[in-house]
DNA sequence: GTGAAAGCGCTAACAG
DNA sequence: CTGTTAGCGCTTTCAC
């Protein structure tokens, strides 16, 4: 492999004007810096980044950290954030924590060894703590869809309340009163999600039903037992929300196991537009977020942080849609 | 940050001796050992993997480089890449090259750059051509689902034509007999699967039908309009086997919009079982490739590669499963 | 068994 | 404007 030493001595200049051509640092002389870039191209000169990352402490490497790539959330989050590096010519390591605390410290303390440039983060609300008084802060961090507004960090969000206040509404404004929601455990995102369910349900002048309020894990299997617990109990409810579409589709199989119609013995709705929520029948009604749009906007944020650490920090709250499908429409409620 | 000097000095050793512990080499006395490791603990010394790379031309980085995040297929493969890697302390960097052999190239390049420890590779036929006379083979590599027979390089995939042959024979079996297939043009993947389609065709004594054999992007909506056309030719096919899940919903939704029953006026059956497949209605015909366990053979590979850059190359080929659900069951037919 | 010392390839003072 | 030089933190001969 062609090192900086070859380069300088091919070109007939330091290895230091080497650097700075590379670097495209001022103060150098037009004619050199050409016929450098001549002889890294014609030896096929690239930078040992290894080198770099030791000298200067840090790498061209941005950290994803999510609770799993298998959620279609984070797909596409994670697309965007790829496509933003790419072009700015970092790359993306990529880390899942499930949700699990510890897991994401090891993951924190092995992209500071690595030195990466920044992280993306979606941490779990343990983790919110535990970064109060930990150094992770010092690497350039933006954390995405959990909201921090208690750490001095940058931050992406939607709107979780309101979103979930439309969504609710939209039911009740159907007729449904017996709505039920399951909430995911780990994240605030959860919290947040119920708290604008029950919003809306106060507003509407509906009283909850405590066994219709549900945190559990945000896993397929945990929204099917869930749900198939609340179709058998005596009193059952005619609507379900479900904060995210792992959580759906365990719900839409227990409705399919348990016989029900929907929307006209039971309406779900959802957050996350996935593939499939236009593809079941009837479609899905459900909150889009934008997420492209969030990983997008999360990746650019944390560039300019690494260009400028002293910058502000700021929140970023995007918009969610509702999108209006056929699973909250019966006539009778 | 602390480092091995700090170390070796409270433990008064030397650097050298640190090193040694460290990397569990022999030689080291047991007292010594002890100590070492107790002042690591104190000080919390945790080594620079700049400086390991640097030193030794190689990072505990994996490298998953696929055409795209957002496909199903490979998230689950992702995942299970994750898993093992950070099982045996490696991280994962992740590329998506949109079966865009130029963007390959920029990966692999910038891969070296990094001195990754491996690579897992899902490459365009191109991408294989170039392989052959590129150096990027010198990185410990594992090529995954496409099928690379004429390189030396370790290989995990499927037996594609079989299970194209299986799943068209499946819907021979019931009668269905202008059958269209829709493939991926950028892979071998979707050339083998073609293949397979052929010859079940050919085994039951059904002349192909030129205008029902399509090669296409494998986008959703490349499916949606290849399907429009073939549905609205005069000469419909009455089942469409698709070669992966985005393009299966992209048939879907164009059957959709066509107000075609499944699976009376046509059948579908498609390679991948994803989430949604069991969710639509009827539930999809499928083959369901063993995702997670394809991700996880080539890590294992990978990291048993790299620790043996000797070891004669494999090829592992692991089952797929047809499920059959209703939408390829159409008595009539 | 252990230490001293030589770099890995690069960047950033500091000189000139 | 450009070269010299001193490391970044680690591993690995080579001595002892």
């Amino acid at each position: 492999m062609v090192n900086i030493k070859d380069v300088a001595e091919a070109a007939g200049v330091s290895t230091a004007t080497v650097s700075r051509v590379l670097s495209n640092k001022p103060r150098v002389r037009a004619e050199v810096h050409k016929r450098v870039m001549e002889v890294v191209q014609s030896l096929g000169y690239r930078p040992n980044r290894a080198a770099q990352n030791l000298r200067s402490n840090s790498s061209k490497i941005i950290a994803l950290i999510i609770s799993d790539i298998e959620n279609p959330f984070f797909q596409s989050v994670s697309r965007a954030v790829e496509d933003v590096a790419q072009e700015q010519g970092y790359s993306v390591l990529l880390c899942n924590t499930d949700e699990n605390p510890e897991k994401e410290k090891i993951c924190l303390n092995l992209l500071r060894d690595e030195n990466v440039a920044g992280v993306i983060f979606s941490p779990t609300r343990q983790a919110i703590e535990n970064l109060t008084d930990s150094s992770f802060l010092e690497m350039p961090m933006v954390i995405i869809d959990r909201h921090v507004s208690k750490l001095d960090v940058d931050n992406v969000v939607i709107d979780n309340v309101k979103s979930a206040y439309t969504i609710t509404s939209h039911l009740l404004g159907h007729g449904y009163k017996r709505i039920a929601g399951i909430f995911g455990i780990g994240s605030t995102t959860g919290h947040d999600r119920r708290e604008g369910f029950m919003r809306a349900l106060k507003d509407h002048n509906i009283p909850p039903i405590n066994d219709f309020i549900k945190y559990t894990n945000a896993r397929e299997e945990d929204g099917f037992n869930t749900a198939m617990k609340l179709l058998q109990a005596k009193e059952r409810p005619n609507a379900i929300v479900t904060s995210n579409s792992l959580l759906a589709s365990g719900v839409l199989l227990a409705i399919r196991e348990s016989q029900m119609a929907i929307p006209d013995d039971i309406a779900l709705a959802s957050f996350d537009d996935t593939t499939w929520a236009k593809l079941v029948e009837p479609a899905l009604t459900v909150i889009e977020q934008p997420t492209y749009e969030i990983g997008h906007t999360a990746a650019e944020m944390l560039i300019k942080r690494i260009q400028d650490p002293a910058r502000s920090n700021r929140e970023v709250v995007l918009n969610t849609k509702l999108i209006i499908r056929q699973s909250c429409g019966c006539k009778k409620h």
